[in-house]
DNA sequence: CAGCTACGTAAGTGAGTTCTTACATATAGC
DNA sequence: GCTATATGTAAGAACTCACTTACGTAGCTG
């Protein structure tokens, strides 16, 4: 999760994901649409292979990249039980909190883990 | 969204927001949950204030942390829409994709230019 | 006031990111 | 084989990140 969450919190490596959903493309083609140079773009793809966001093909001397519906998918999910355990977590507490503030269950176990 | 996606593109944030999503918390408690040293934790903490994703109530000489539902909310939307804009076309496409390979396994017809 | 508590900030460090230019590799065509 | 095309890789600069220890600051409390 930290390595699709990295890749996706870099706005060139989201427009490049952007160009490979709606369709196939070179590393050539990609690269075209970017002021950086291609062997930035390069890179950027490669993070967002090790990811699992896109795939690639290759084709004579080209590499046709595309999104990868599975791992964008994995990624979804994921981001959705993070949505479920905070969010929807936070709006009944607003209620909660809203009508009452009177069971305060304070139990702390103290855990330890790196980072 | 970048600011907001690189501060949950990190474990121990992405911990952080889970406990002050249960309670309000004070930065103490919070790094007491942590191996890493407390001036660390502050420094997410405050990563996580300017991602809008937390917010801060003082008391005393305590400082209570909290998730902020409104970021929090901001940045799904942001997410569904990137989504909706990937995942499900590529959806639809792997579908269209499956059915095409089922008609025709023999011929090959050159179609979608790359640029 | 002194001293303690709870917390942020400063400064420095080692690791990682993003970009560049230069180079290597692989395929296609002559 | 030689050359052009398409692309990845290497190496390094500039910057950012996550962490540390040391210090500063604000509010309680005796």
């Amino acid at each position: 999760m930290d390595e699709a969450l990295k890749a996706l919190a870099d706005g060139t490596r989201r427009r490049i994901l952007a160009l490979v959903s709606q369709q196939e493309r070179t590393a050539g083609d990609i690269a075209g649409h970017f002021t950086v140079s291609r062997p930035a773009i390069s890179q950027h793809l490669r993070v967002l292979l090790d990811a699992g966001l896109v795939s690639v093909r290759g084709d004579g001397t080209k590499r046709f990249y595309r999104a990868d519906a599975l791992g964008l998918d994995a990624l979804r999910s994921e981001m959705e039980t993070l949505w479920r355990g905070r969010l929807d977590l936070l709006k009944r507490e607003a209620e909660a909190e809203a009508r009452a503030a009177e069971k305060a269950a304070n139990a702390h176990e103290p855990e330890g883990e790196t980072s």
